[in-house]
DNA sequence: CATAGCATAAACAAGT
DNA sequence: CACTTGTTTATGCTAT
């Protein structure tokens, strides 16, 4: 270490209390951690090549997750008919694959983050030193998956970027990214080094990486000041000094929970520069090192050689290893932990801890490596203080000019620290020039004990001070984001409620700026939801993690409800739709049965709050599968209307009767046919989008039976049935005068209505013999066939959720993948009235009032 | 209108 | 004694 820091002595008021966060407790990390594994906490996301950008995805899709909890399909109740119902059946087996993997997933995802959680982890190994793991993995991946969820909220999945999505929260994360990129470039054995990180960078989110990310966001001045000040050591630009001062690395500001806090060091009592920003200390008998950051490489590192990164030096010695130990925090258990590495071993405490063991580092505790001794010292009480009273940021210390009580406070715990030597001179300035700003006035630096104020009250923050980003409360139940937070940052032995705190205000910094209140929230989610389970015990209190069976319990549970849901809300729409039909008929009966039939209105719309993502995807879900029914009921209709166009004489009562009997005979046969050939989703959908003129062969068929037995034979056939292929219609609407009434929504139903007439009888024997099993071709796999540009289906009925294409791709869907084709005009027509609440995605809108209102307070 | 879920508070009990 | 951590109970809101 050629660093000089050797000015500085253990001289500072040694920490008497670790921070609060950090319970003395003495719980040791598993002994099975391994060297590798050093990086436990980091293992969590080795992958996110940028902590930052992981960190604020995590978050971004923990948001996204917790917002949409609960999607649920509704359905209308049972239907009256059995082939509706039967008709339901269908559709609702289909629902699954109605939804393409990349829906399902989203729809998961959105609605179960901790689902996919699950899934993943369940897939990992589950040791101790795998636990970390996995719950990076399951973050990646469910970063991954929400960005693709996100993405799809706003229209494909997949396709945007995360860096998009950050920027969309306005994350910092996206500025950090380079420069963590660079990072590893430069410490790339930090990164390599864990085997477990795959290929991804293995920052950690710890709280100095979350401080980072504040930096960023707190205000501009500070970023730069923070990037230099914060993470020299870790910058790639900074290269001279950085590289050589051992490391001092500075973060500025302790945030929220975390345990950084301000060491006085009573040697440099220089005034402004007698303080120090840091999580720990490190006391050597040359020299002292001040953590910040959350983690601290500590080994032998040869002059020349980079390939590994070593925060702290302690020389040639061959008795230690490049990466003899490492010092983080651990944000499940909120104490520091130190992981031994070496081959050699160290002393903690004149224990003799073997590599591959981790054990917490408690306020000064002693460690040995090789004969080099040191001590780990935490921050004082006055670090505490300060913490409590606010993590201090720019933000906290301008307030604080502004607000000369807590000023006071602030300015002592923030008073400027001054650099061991050398190197971290520039540091200094760069602090200087911070926090003069911030915190300048007093330097009054007074000895650590002051006369304490009794209690700094919680620093209220004013709109301005927030970050815009940050002024909503995030939506979702404290359930979610303690689930979110847990998922993220908890150990296999679980999180302390005060490491939870910090998660969730890392997760979600609205909570770093709100009032105090939802601590107790939390507290009593925990113990009242049964998500949540005590894992060990830790000193007072318990580490807290998920029940994993029972959130998988009710996940279930949830998922049958929304898909009864959707099958009722289905049934509702047939009967519906009957319900209409009927009318239909009767109106047709008393003489404008096509009116009645045009008028139908599409669907009835269901008023859209559109609060959140969720309830939008919810609904569109739900009004897929209505909407689907919908419009096969329409359509089916209408082309019943336009087959029957020629009465024949018949009186509308007797056509009332054909045209239910026909509309029963064709769904109930239809339905049956698919089901016998295994066919899922619902096969009249399917059959309207992929193959309508079979249909209308069907429907005429139907009609013809349907009369046969309505007219007691006398009338035979009261549509002739034309020829499959079929095509000028045209005439046909021509020649009677009415049907141009019937269709004039869609251009698509031309083809079907050309298809009904004119051709000669041909085959189907119609009438009595309607046979079902004649429909099973329409089921084969595909007909390469079909109708092609106007598919009738969706041009009669407007389709619901023009807003999101991935639903209405999902409705069609129907049956086999189609390409299902067009949605043409048609489909525009109707479709682009209601939709609505996609727009709505957005999110976050939630609760401005009561935020700004407690926000506001003062 | 009743109900279920949540969010909040707050009173208390236990530990530290 | 001051806190922190957990439990409980009560109350109000909102969406269903």
């Amino acid at each position: 270490m050629e660093t000089s820091v050797d000015a500085l002595t253990p001289s500072g008021p040694a920490a008497e209390d670790p921070a609060e966060e950090r319970h003395n407790s003495d719980e040791h990390r598993s002994p099975k951690d391994e060297p590798e594994n050093f990086g436990e906490p980091f293992a969590k996301k080795p992958s996110r090549s940028n902590s930052q950008v992981a960190a604020d995805e995590a978050a971004a899709e923990a948001k996204r997750l917790i917002d949409d909890p609960n999607l649920k399909l509704e359905i209308p109740d049972s239907l009256d008919h059995e082939h509706f119902s039967k008709l339901l059946e269908l559709d609702s087996k289909n629902d699954d694959d109605l939804f393409s993997s990349t829906d399902l997933l989203e729809h998961e995802i959105a609605e179960h983050p901790e689902k996919l959680a699950n899934d993943i982890a369940e897939t990992v190994p589950t040791d101790d030193a795998t636990q970390h793991l996995h719950s990076l993995e399951n973050l990646e991946s469910l970063g991954k998956l929400s960005e693709e969820a996100g993405g799809d909220v706003h229209s494909n999945p997949g396709t945007e970027s995360p860096s998009k999505i950050k920027n969309e929260n306005q994350s910092p994360s996206v500025l950090v990214d380079p420069v963590l990129a660079d990072d590893r470039a430069i410490h790339p054995d930090i990164y390599n080094s864990d085997p477990l990180s795959t290929g991804a960078g293995t920052r950690e989110d710890t709280p100095a990486s979350i401080l980072e990310d504040k930096h960023e966001l707190l205000d501009d001045q500070k970023q730069d000041a923070s990037t230099k000040l914060g993470y020299v050591s870790l910058q790639p630009p900074l290269p001279e000094n950085a590289v050589n001062k051992i490391e001092i690395t500075q973060p500025i500001e302790p945030n929220s929970e975390l345990p950084m806090t301000e060491f006085h060091d009573g040697a440099n009592s220089e005034t402004e520069q007698s303080k120090i920003s840091a999580y720990a200390r490190l006391d050597f008998q040359s020299f002292t090192f001040y953590v910040q950051t959350l983690q601290v490489i500590i080994g032998r590192r040869s002059e020349n050689d980079f390939s590994h990164k070593v925060d702290v030096n302690l020389g040639p010695s061959k008795s230690i290893s490049r990466r003899h130990a490492q010092i983080f925090y651990n944000f499940g258990t909120g104490r520091f932990e130190l992981s031994i590495m070496g081959k050699n071993g160290a002393f903690v405490d004149d224990t003799f801890v073997e590599r591959g063991i981790t054990v917490q580092l408690k306020n000064k505790a002693k460690v040995q490596i090789g004969q080099i001794p040191f001590q780990f010292v935490l921050p004082d009480q006055e670090g505490k203080e300060k913490k409590a009273i606010e993590p201090v940021d720019a933000i906290s210390l301008k307030t604080a000019l502004n607000n000369n009580n807590k000023l006071a406070e602030i300015s002592r715990s923030v008073t400027p620290i001054p650099i061991p030597s050398g190197e971290s001179t520039e540091l200094k300035d760069e602090e200087l020039k911070d926090q003069p700003a911030k915190k300048k006035t007093p330097p009054k630096k007074k000895e650590k004990k002051e006369p304490k104020a009794p209690k700094p009250p919680k620093k209220i923050y004013t709109l301005e001070e927030i970050p815009p980003e940050y002024r909503t409360k995030p939506t979702g139940s404290y359930s979610n984001l303690i689930t979110a937070c847990l998922r993220k940052f908890s150990s296999p032995k679980g999180m302390s409620l005060s490491g939870i705190y910090a998660g969730i205000r890392e997760l979600f910094p609205y909570y770093k700026y709100c009032p105090d209140g939802w601590q107790s929230s939390v507290r009593h989610n925990l113990s009242l939801n049964k998500s949540f389970r005590k894992v060990s015990k830790e000193g007072k209190g318990w580490l807290w993690g998920l029940n994993e069976e029972y959130i998988a319990e009710r996940e279930k549970q949830k998922k049958k409800q929304a898909e009864a849901a959707a099958e009722k809300a289905k049934a509702a729409q047939l009967k519906l739709e009957q319900q209409q039909q009927q009318k239909a008929k009767k109106a047709a009966e008393s003489g404008s049965m096509i009116k009645s039939v045009a008028s139908i209105p599409a669907r009835p719309k269901v008023k859209q709050p559109n609060i959140s993502q969720t309830l939008a995807a919810n609904r569109a879900d739900r009004k897929a599968t209505a909407d689907a029914n919908q419009r096969t009921m329409k359509y089916l209709q209408e082309q019943l209307m336009i087959l029957t166009k020629d009465r024949k004489g018949l009186d509308k009562h007797v056509m009332a009767s054909i045209l239910t009997q026909a509309l029963a005979m064709t769904i109930n046969q239809v339905t049956q046919a698919a089901k016998s050939k295994g066919i899922t989703g619902n096969p009249l959908t399917a059959l309207i989008d992929k193959n309508p003129q079979h249909l209308n062969l069907i429907l005429a068929a139907a009609v013809n039976a349907a009369t046969v037995k309505v007219t007691n034979g006398s009338v035979k056939q009261l549509v002739s049935m034309p020829p499959p292929t079929v095509t000028a219609p045209q005439e046909r609407r021509a020649a009677s005068p009415s049907t141009s009434n019937i269709q004039p929504t869609s251009g698509g139903t031309s083809n079907l209505v050309a298809s009904a007439n004119p051709g000669p009888a041909a085959t189907v024997k119609s009438s009595e013999s309607f046979d079902p099993t004649s429909l099973s071709k329409f089921f084969q796999p595909k007909q390469p066939s079909r109708v092609p540009t106007p598919s009738p289906a969706r041009s009669v009925l407007p389709l619901k959720r023009a807003s999101s294409e991935t639903e209405s791709s999902s409705d069609d869907e129907s049956t086999s993948g189609d390409e299902s084709g067009s949605a043409d005009s048609d489909a525009s027509d109707g479709s682009d009235s209601d939709d609505d609440s996609s727009s709505s995605s957005g999110g976050s809108s939630k609760g401005s009032s009561s935020d700004e209102g407690s926000s506001d307070g003062e």
